[in-house]
DNA sequence: CGCTGTCTTGAAGCGTTTCAACACAAGTGG
DNA sequence: CCACTTGTGTTGAAACGCTTCAAGACAGCG
């Protein structure tokens, strides 16, 4: 489990000159690890490389040999997949606390997809080896990494069923009342968590296309765009929405 | 040899097992169970409830209370989504050894999809409860899932990105490509495990769709069928195609 | 044999993509 | 500060692929 000391020291030092904070643990906090005792996540943290990432910097690319989990410890990335006629398909966005590698873990310890930062993204690694180490300690975190998982298959089998039965705008419809929240004053807001060229890939279809409907629906009055990244959901359409979706 | 041939022979051990065998445990011989010893799995064996379902039954419908993991032992399952127009999405095909009923273990303890024998099918069930305590006694059983949640997951991903940035040609060809294995003589050969009504289902087009395009492989030598639910994939093609698509 | 469900084929209609042009915002350097 | 650049977002029109509906062919099964 340790030797990867070297790295782990070499990069601490990084950390030190970046991180005024340096006792901050960034396994604290995180779901995945919070059944653990604080000594448990001491020894956790022990494994952990930290890695920053800037805008739009690749951080893996499919093919290449996987080795570490990555979590985010702050900042934004995203997972996509590359067609052959160069369309991208944006499989998830990753938030501070999430987690991507997974897949690699277990399967031939190559990526499958690419993962890019989209804003400045501290990363926190855990190589493989040890990472298996752990679920093989800790049973609770196999268990949570597999309500993790069930979660991530859920939501792409539910994308898979959507993108190939409902219209662009349905699928938009569905992205926004699912992401959207209610606020102090009982609005629904949605607080845009991309781009719209990046929701246009993750709901399978052109920025031109997405635009269109957009337009549609703040025409129909359904949605309202009080500032650049925020949507408000008319709640009258929305239930009526809804209640013709599910 | 091929595949063909050697799931005919697997199949008719078991089911000489069955026949001669009372005492025949499910449980073993299973992927997921098979790192464990002997009277471990005897004693998982006594928490099952076995199942018996017919042609076109239903074994689960999204909403229901879900309160067990189902394993196929013989048979075969279609789990599909229905979308609000009434058409259906083949989220995948489970053979004797794969399981569901997962998903429900982590989430709010409620089925999302439909479940449908499409032969004879013997389940074992094990009960959620007994199950969860499985994962916390014997961590490889986690770890076990975890890899083929990780596998339906990639699978899952895959085919998101197929859906929406492929044609129904592309993805036809990626999934004959895909479930192809190379017989005796060298050639590649797909033996259809659905009908075509249901791939039609799976590839998230039509059946109409999926007939046109079937025969437009076929006129272009891509495939030929010398019996119903055989293709044979002309190599000299395939490799082309391949190419063009990896 | 006739029934039923699956598979095939044709033609019309629809949604989406594509390409092109333009508006717009953010960031850069003179 | 403004012009300039770059990338994102919008809008239009044509082309494309897919779905739909309808009708007929075919296979499996009592």
């Amino acid at each position: 489990m340790s030797i990867y000391c070297y790295n782990i020291r070499k990069e601490s030092v990084i950390m030190m000159k970046m991180n005024t904070d340096q006792t901050f643990n960034c396994i604290d906090g995180l779901e995945l690890f919070n059944t653990l005792s604080k000594t448990q996540r001491e020894l956790i943290f022990k494994l952990v490389v930290h890695r920053t990432y800037h805008e739009g910097e690749r951080i893996y690319s499919p093919g290449e040999k996987a080795n570490a989990i990555h979590i985010i410890s702050r900042g934004k990335v995203r997972i996509f997949r590359l067609a052959e006629n160069g369309r991208e398909q944006l499989i998830r966005l990753l938030l501070p606390g999430e987690f991507t590698g997974e897949l690699a873990l277990f399967k031939e310890g190559i990526y499958e997809a690419y993962a890019e930062s989209l804003e400045t993204t501290r990363i926190c690694m855990i190589h493989h080896d040890d990472f298996k180490e752990l679920l093989k300690s800790y049973p609770t975190i196999s268990i949570k990494m597999l309500n993790v998982l069930a979660d991530r298959l859920s939501i792409s089998e539910q994308q898979s069923t959507w993108m190939s039965t409902e219209t662009s705008k349905e699928r938009l419809i569905h992205f926004l009342t699912r992401t959207a929240t209610l606020n102090h004053k009982g609005e629904y807001i949605v607080k845009l968590p991309m781009a719209k060229k990046d929701l246009a890939s993750y709901l399978g279809t052109t920025p031109e296309t997405l635009s269109r409907q957009w337009t549609a629906l703040k025409k129909d009055g359904v949605i309202s765009q009080p500032s650049r990244h925020i949507v408000k959901l008319k709640s009258a359409h929305l239930t009526e929405t809804v209640c013709k979706l599910y």
